[in-house]
RNA sequence: CGGAGUGUAGCUCAGCCCGGUAGAGCACUGCGUUCGGGACGCAGGGGCCGGAGGUUCGAAUCCUCUCACUCCGACCA
C-alpha cells in the first residue's frame, strides 16, 4: 500500500470528549470515526486491524473444530419470548417493530437463534457434539457508552455455541475453548489472564473471563502471584481469618461521636485503626410476600460485594434501605446504626466472615451522635448469621491457601460459560439418545469482543508518540519512509524497489510516498503504530544501506540493502516489536 | 433516572458578563521558498454560532422551551 493511494486521516488533536488513551489514539490515528454515541465507523486503516484480529480468531476457532455460520443481527421477538428474556432483558435490548407491527430486536447476543437453529436440524446424538460460531455485529443499548470501542453500543463479537449429549462432554469442550482462547490472545500479542467469573445474567455454572491487563480496565481482578488463582473481584472468595475470635477484653461503652457518620471519622475521633470498626449497611428484600429488613455488617475498611450478597438465600433481590425504613426498623438515622439492641426477630443480621471473628469492636449505637466501643458477639449482641459479603482486598489470603492476593485491573475481552441446559430447556432443544429417549442438550457459549480487543491492545501498547500495536494486528507490518521521495530519483527508485521486494515477499508493507516533510511522515507512522520502520535516504544509499528502527527501539541501525529482507524476516517472525 | 456542564469552521478553542453583520491555531486549496523529526511567506475556500420560539431597531451574546453530547451518581453486564 502507498499512503498516497490510501485514505489516511490523522489528527494532531483528539476530540475533546475522548476519555481513554485508546479512544484518543484511535481517533487521532484515523482508525475510527464517531457516528453517534457508542457507534463508530471503522475507517480503512482501522478495518485492517480489525480484520487481522478476526483472522486470528477465525483460524484458531476452525483449528479447534468449531464451524462458522452467520446469524441475522435482527431477530424476531418470538424467540426472546420463548426463552423468557423478552421480559428479563432491560432497556439494553434494542426493540423495534417492522411495518407489520411485529416485534423485533437487534441481537445483543445469539443464544436464542442458535438454539433454534440446532433444535430444528439436530435430532440425534450422532450429530453431537457440535460447536458453531459467528463473527457478527451486536447491539447493546448501553446506558452510558464510553471509552470509544471499549464500551460501544454497536460492536463486533465472535460468539460460539456448543451442544453436547452430556455434561462431561461440555466440560471437555469448555476446556478446549479455554485453551483455544489462550492461544488466540497469545497470538494477538496481548498480556492477558483467565479469571474465574460470575455467571451474571446469562446464567449457568462454570465461567471464565479473559482479561487484557491494563490500568484503565473496568474490572478489578484478584489474583495470587504464587499460584494460578485468579478471579473477578465480584467473585473472589474472602477467606475466614485463621485466628479464631479473640476473647472480650473491654466492656461495652457508649461514646459520643457527634456528626461522625463514616467509620473513618469515628476511627479518627477515637484514635483507633479503621479495622477495629464495623459498619452496618441496611438493606431490604421486598417481594410480594412482604418486606424484609436486614443489617449487613462489614469491617470499616471493607466494601460490600453486592453480587455475593444477592446470592444469600432470602435476600435476593435486595436494595439499600431508605432513610425512612432505617428509622422505622432501628429507630435511628443512618450513620449511627449497628447490631446492638436490635430485635433479631424482626431484623436479619448478617456479618461478614471477618466481622464474625472480631472482638472488642466499634459500631453504631442506634442512637444519633453515639457509637459503641468494646462490642462483642455473644455478650452484647447475639451471634449473627455469617456470610462472605465483602470485596477482597490486596494482601488478603488467597482462597487456595498459597499466599496473598494482589488486585489488578483488566479489560474483559473474552468470556466462556457453561450454560448447561438453560436455553435448551426453554426452547426445547432436544435429541434422541442411543435408547431412543428424548434428552435435553447441554450447552456452552464462548464470546470474544473483537472490537474491544483493538482498544485493549492500544491500552496495553502506546507511548507519547502514539499506538504501539503488536505486530500480529498492526495495520501494516513495515513502513518505508523515504527522505524526499518527490525530489531524489535515487531515493524514489530505491524505495520503489524495496517496496516491491517486500510486497513480493508477502510482507504487509506501506510506502509513505506523500510529498510531506520527514517529520510528518515519521510522526504519522509512529502514531498509527507500525512496528517496523525502514528509512531510505540519500545518506544511507551512498553506502548501500537502509536504516531500520523498531517502533520501541531507542536507536536506528543501518542494514545493507541486500540484507534488508533477511533482516526483516527475522524481526517479523522471531522478535516482538517491543 | 438524579445532579453538573458543554454545543461557534473538519479538529482544538476564543468571542457571550457588557447585544451592533463572526475570530485564532491546526487542517484544506493555489503559488513560491523549504526538505532526516509535525517548516515558512503570500493569496484563498469554508460557519443559518445545535434547533425552535421570545425580548429588541438589532441576538452567537439576554429569556423560555427543545435536541444532542460529556462528566459524576444510580442502573445494567
Amino acid at each position: 500500500m502507498r499512503t498516497s493511494q490510501f485514505f489516511f486521516t490523522t489528527l494532531k488533536e483528539a476530540p475533546a470528549d475522548a476519555e481513554v488513551v485508546s479512544q484518543k489514539l484511535m481517533l487521532r490515528a484515523g482508525l475510527i470515526k464517531r457516528v453517534a454515541a457508542g457507534i463508530y465507523t471503522w475507517m480503512p486503516l482501522g478495518l485492517k486491524v480489525l480484520r487481522k484480529v478476526e483472522a486470528i480468531i477465525r483460524e484458531e476457532m476452525n483449528h479447534a473444530g468449531a464451524l462458522e455460520l452467520l446469524m441475522p443481527a435482527v431477530q424476531p421477538a418470538e424467540l426472546w419470548q420463548e426463552s423468557g428474556r423478552w421480559t428479563q432483558y432491560g432497556p439494553e435490548l434494542l426493540r423495534f417493530k417492522d411495518r407489520h407491527q411485529r416485534d423485533f430486536v437487534i441481537g445483543p447476543t445469539h443464544e436464542e437463534v442458535i438454539t433454534d437453529v440446532v433444535r430444528r436440524d439436530v435430532k440425534s446424538y450422532r450429530q453431537l457434539p457440535i460447536n458453531l460460531y459467528q463473527i457478527q455485529t451486536k447491539f447493546r443499548d448501553e446506558i452510558r457508552p464510553r471509552f470509544g470501542v471499549m464500551r460501544g453500543r454497536e460492536f463486533l463479537m465472535k460468539d460460539a455455541y456448543s451442544f453436547h449429549t452430556s455434561y462431561a462432554d461440555l466440560e471437555r469442550e469448555y476446556q478446549n475453548m479455554f485453551e483455544t482462547y489462550s492461544r488466540i490472545f497469545t497470538r494477538l500479542g496481548l498480556t492477558f489472564r483467565a479469571v474465574a467469573a460470575d455467571t451474571g445474567a446469562i446464567g449457568g455454572t462454570g465461567s471464565h473471563e479473559f482479561h487484557v491487563l491494563a490500568d484503565s480496565g473496568e474490572d478489578a481482578i484478584a489474583y495470587c502471584p504464587d499460584s494460578d488463582y485468579a478471579a473477578n473481584v465480584e467473585l473472589a472468595e474472602g477467606v475466614v481469618p485463621e485466628k479464631s475470635r479473640g476473647a472480650a477484653t473491654q466492656s461495652l461503652a457508649k461514646v459520643p461521636t457527634p456528626g461522625k457518620t463514616a467509620c473513618a471519622d469515628v476511627a479518627a475521633l477515637l484514635d483507633l485503626p479503621l479495622n477495629r470498626t464495623v459498619k452496618a449497611i441496611a438493606v431490604v428484600n421486598e417481594e410480594e410476600s412482604g418486606k424484609r429488613f436486614a443489617l449487613l455488617l462489614l469491617r470499616g475498611d471493607h466494601d460490600l460485594n453486592e453480587i455475593k450478597t444477592s446470592k444469600i438465600e432470602g435476600l435476593s433481590p435486595f436494595r439499600f434501605a431508605t432513610e425512612a425504613e432505617i428509622v422505622e426498623f432501628l429507630g435511628c438515622k443512618p450513620g449511627y446504626i449497628g447490631p446492638v439492641g436490635v430485635d433479631f426477630g424482626k431484623v436479619r443480621v448478617i456479618a461478614d466472615r471477618v466481622v464474625a471473628a472480631m472482638s472488642d469492636f466499634v459500631c453504631g449505637a442506634n442512637e444519633e451522635d453515639f457509637h459503641l466501643t468494646g462490642v462483642n458477639f455473644g455478650r452484647d449482641v447475639p451471634e449473627p448469621e455469617v456470610a462472605d459479603i465483602r470485596n477482597v482486598l490486596a494482601g488478603d489470603a488467597s482462597p487456595d491457601g498459597k499466599g496473598a492476593l494482589e488486585i489488578c485491573r483488566g479489560i474483559e475481552v473474552g468470556h466462556i460459560f457453561q450454560l448447561r441446559t438453560k436455553y435448551a430447556q426453554a426452547l426445547e432443544c432436544c435429541y434422541l439418545d442411543e435408547q431412543g429417549k428424548t434428552q435435553v442438550m447441554e450447552m456452552g457459549c464462548y464470546g470474544i469482543g473483537v472490537t474491544r480487543i483493538v482498544g485493549a491492545a492500544i491500552e496495553q501498547g502506546h507511548d507519547e508518540r502514539g499506538i504501539i500495536f503488536p505486530a500480529a494486528i498492526a495495520p501494516f507490518e513495515v513502513c518505508i519512509v523515504p527522505m524526499a521521495y518527490a525530489k531524489s530519483d535515487a531515493v524514489k527508485t530505491a524505495s520503489d524497489q524495496l517496496y516491491a521486494d517486500l510486497k513480493a515477499a508477502g510482507i504487509d508493507v506501506v510506502l509513505d510516498d506523500r510529498n510531506e516533510r520527514p517529520g510528518v511522515l515519521f510522526a504519522d507512522m509512529e502514531l498509527i503504530g507500525v512496528p517496523h520502520r525502514l528509512v531510505v535516504g540519500e545518506r544511507g544509499l551512498a553506502s548501500g544501506q537502509i536504516e531500520y528502527k523498531g517502533r520501541c527501539d531507542a536507536e536506528a541501525v543501518m542494514v545493507a540493502r541486500d540484507q534488508v529482507l533477511t533482516f526483516l524476516r527475522e524481526k517479523l517472525c522471531c522478535v516482538p516489536a517491543c
